[in-house]
RNA sequence: GGAGAGGUGGCCGAGUGGUUGAAGGCGCACGCUUGGAAAGCGUGUAAAGGGGAAACUCUUUCAUGGGUUCGAAUCCCAUUCUCUCCGCCA
């Protein structure tokens, strides 16, 4: 969320960095709410100025006309408080600004390649997609799943199974040990002022599974990312500076409804309803956002670069990034089935952007209130990891070669093949 | 699920109707002291919003929302969260 006073001061500059986006908002709305705000704000307190001057005389003569000012202070106030109802509602589902270093562009085809890393692997047949070769490994099961459950679910059993269990652990080890980021093993379910906090409410209800968990009205939703639950954690906080950075690491499951893209990679465990990941987030003073940025973004190539998995890293346009982002960063990995690169990991920086939502603030040497800058980076998708080890390490029988840096977490297995 | 206790500033904690935004402590900042540090001493230190170029000033805020009152941190009601005991349970 932004700040109203910044908005007032730089209107045009606002309204213009925010037509990048390529959404619509109508400012002059806006602008128009925000003055009869304070109008209403102005009024109100100076009755109640008048107020408080009247109960100190103590005289009461004075009471009666007190009383008469009481019933017109809360008339204004009901028509402010409507207002800004309004004004707030506008203001919530303005997305962030991007950072000037971004792209522009309209969509995913705008976002450009930065770099790559890894060799490719050449193979002497036919590579195989995941589905097809955890399927016939008899360890991925998305008909059972579809029977139990639904569609965009899967089993995965028996070695790949402990795969996803050790690229877990894996990963944690090495944020945890190298990256020095904290362990967190989180609640799974978010308040709706958390889900607020980190920008998936109001605006994409429509994506997140609700739980109903009693008859009151506190609801309750399993959450899409644990970046939700991790930078909620500075929620409603002031932070002493010498405190920062926070760096969390967790691994979740992460529940997703994808409304938006039936009949996309309807086939495999790219695009589920539920999956793990490894998630980073960064608590830092809001002007070392971006160099933040570039660290956690290496975290995230470092663990790819430790499994030699092929990848590229991209920088998405103005058009294709999440709505609390100034800047992100998207890790893509190799996937010789679709002879493409695939989205493994998402770094984002969102300045002080969920700040604001959340009022999580830090005090400086000069005592200053400020808000903090958040960061959160995917270190990485372990359903997708998996796949890409799959489809990487595949072998011409249909076996897996295991990367060696998992071995140790797999009781030094060295391959996986038809039992 | 039953019974009780409680939610006050960055943190701890006092405060039961009238300059109380709120004692005291911790923490933090600055200064003095010191060869340097620690200790000690002194001073300062809430947030949000409005007005103002600024100095500054006004309003609101003691979990949240209502109510009583000229006036509420303080009294009443509802909600919520936390803690303790009992019950149930992985």
């Amino acid at each position: 969320m932004h700040n109203l006073k910044e908005i007032r001061k730089n209107f045009e500059f606002f309204k213009k960095a925010l037509e990048k986006r390529s959404i619509d908002i109508d400012f002059d709305k806006l602008k128009d709410l925000d003055q009869k705000n304070r109008e209403f704000i102005q009024k109100k307190e100076l009755l109640e100025q008048k107020k408080k001057e009247i109960s100190k005389t103590k005289d009461k003569s004075l009471f009666a006309k007190s009383k008469e000012i009481s019933s017109e202070i809360e008339k204004i106030d009901t028509q402010q408080k409507s207002i800004k109802l309004d004004l707030d509602k506008l203001l919530s589902n303005i997305p962030n600004i991007p950072h000037k270093d971004v792209p522009l562009g309209k969509n995913e085809n705008d976002n450009m390649e930065l770099s790559k890393a890894g060799k490719i692997p050449e193979f002497s047949f036919n590579p195989k997609s995941h589905y097809e070769l955890g399927e016939k490994l008899n360890m991925l099961d998305f008909d059972l799943a579809t029977k139990t459950t639904g569609s965009r679910f899967v089993f995965v059993k028996d070695k790949l199974a402990l795969l996803e269990r050790a690229l877990s652990n894996f990963m944690l080890d090495i944020h945890v040990v190298k990256n020095g980021y904290e362990e967190i093993s989180p609640p799974l379910l978010a308040s709706e002022n958390t889900m607020f906090g980190t920008g998936q409410l109001p605006k994409f209800e429509n994506d997140q599974f609700e739980v109903k968990l009693d008859e009151n009205n506190n609801r309750k939703f399993l959450i899409p990312t644990a970046e939700v639950i991790l930078t909620n954690i500075v929620k409603d906080k002031i932070v002493d500076q010498k405190h920062l950075p926070l760096r969390y690491v967790a691994s979740t499951p992460c529940f997703r409804k994808e409304a938006g893209s039936y009949g996309k990679d309807t086939k495999g465990m790219i695009r589920q309803h539920q999956f793990y990941k490894v998630e980073m987030v960064s608590i830092v003073e809001q002007e070392k956002c971006l160099d933040e940025l570039e660290r956690m973004t290496n975290c995230a190539t470092g663990i790819l670069d430790l499994l030699e998995l092929p990848y590229r890293k991209v920088i998405l346009c103005s058009g294709d990034m999440g709505f609390s982002a100034e800047k992100t960063y998207d890790i893509e990995v190799w996937l010789p089935s679709e002879k493409r690169y695939r989205e493994i990991s998402s770094c984002s920086s969102c300045s002080t952007f969920q700040a604001i939502r959340m009022k999580a603030r830090y005090k400086n040497q000069k005592n200053e209130t400020l808000f903090l800058g958040t960061l959160n980076g995917s270190g990485l998708a372990v359903g997708r990891t998996l796949i890409a080890i799959l489809e990487n390490y595949q072998q011409k029988d249909g076996s897996i070669t295991i990367p060696k840096i998992l071995r140790p977490y797999m009781n030094n297995l060295e391959k996986i093949s038809i039992n």
